[in-house]
DNA sequence: GTCTATAGTAAGATAGAC
DNA sequence: GTCTATCTTACTATAGAC
């Protein structure tokens, strides 16, 4: 943990964060604020007031109240999309090939790992966002099976997109489930529950391609 | 169509619209505003001055933009909700017995509504609204899917929920992509496509219970 | 009971000094 | 890069005519 410049100090000469620094403090109280009231009823002046800096700053940073928010989505995502290649390279690296069950293996770390960032889950997952957020999300997520999984293909057809979505959907409702877990074995043991649930879905899935014969 | 009582006519008696009439041009308004900037964007002036009423009329009959906002949501909701029993109803009384074939009725209905709908479909699929309307929503679909398919019995676990949200998601999304086509035609086929889908997810909604023999 | 006009308030956004 | 002061917009509330 770095310390923050001492500020209001007038006899020391005034000290300032680096961008990287002050980027990070808003994000923080962002999280914090954002999670406690939703997009909507946040205000500016309260993620100042918890970083201890000012408008001006958040808008020389992130341009907006919106901006903002999307920000720390793309933080958010960025951390999860990357833990979801490595389970699913890792998966590959023991001899899956099957990809429907790279996809689960995918899918689980997805979902294992909903319970220590429960806030960020259950606050974006909550449908209170600004306008532009639930365009923005779909586009990411249509991405993210398309780059991760290949299951697809490069089809971009009503009915493929529905499928996407009902995958994509599935896994944001199952991870809105878990993070309202009481107990963090509470929420493993859902886990369990909701992999068996997707495991069924294969057949709309892989629309009639065969099962691969293990080993 | 009732002629809406003349205004600003200083000669002849001022004539009032009803409570009726007044709330169905307020929600017309709504609707035409709402769909062309979304929830967000769309300011409460411009509603009343599309119908060309007054501000403090709209907060006497509504509250506010938001509750404008769930009393359109509400006006199409029933309209479909009602639709669909019908439709269910027919296909019982034609003989089906088998649950998820009459959900499968159900749905066609919803499905084929979209249409004529569409500007409305999209608005609240878009996912801009108030902050309580994603949660509104959820519990209305949920209260929705259990009392006209009856199908998940009145289990109330994290499992029977995220099955619920696929069969709402899924209904929902594809509605979405039906609003876009091109024209009635290929709104058309895109249900018959959907609704070749949704048939294959009756292993996951009827968990092992095996389907009825036709006749 | 219904409507208009107008004032109040809150919060997002910006300008410009340091 | 940071901050304060200020602007602007739009939701909200109310007084009072008819």
């Amino acid at each position: 943990m770095a310390v923050r410049p001492a500020r209001r100090a007038g006899t020391s000469p005034r000290q300032w964060g680096t961008t990287e620094h002050t980027r990070r403090v808003f994000l923080d109280a962002a999280r914090a604020v954002f999670a406690e009231r939703g997009f909507t009823d946040a205000s500016v002046s309260e993620v100042v007031e918890r970083a201890d800096l000012s408008v001006g700053s958040l808008y020389h940073h992130f341009g907006g109240k919106s901006e903002l928010f999307l920000e720390l989505w793309r933080d958010h995502t960025e951390a999860q999309q990357e833990l979801t290649a490595k389970a699913v390279a890792a998966a590959r690296a023991r001899g899956v090939t099957d990809p429907f069950e790279l996809f689960l293996a995918g899918s689980r770390a997805y979902l294992e790992a909903t319970w220590t960032r429960r806030d960020l889950v259950a606050l974006f997952q909550a449908g209170d966002a600004p306008p532009s957020f639930q365009a923005v999300q779909r586009r990411s997520s249509r991405e993210w099976i398309r780059t991760n999984f290949k299951l697809l293909g490069a089809d971009d057809d009503p009915v493929h997109r529905v499928v996407v979505h009902l995958l994509t959907g599935f896994l944001g409702e199952a991870r809105r489930e878990i993070a309202e877990a009481r107990s963090r074995a509470e929420a493993a043991a859902m886990v369990e529950d909701m992999m068996e649930l997707l495991a069924k879905m294969r057949p709309i899935v892989m629309d009639g391609e065969p099962a691969e014969r293990p080993g």
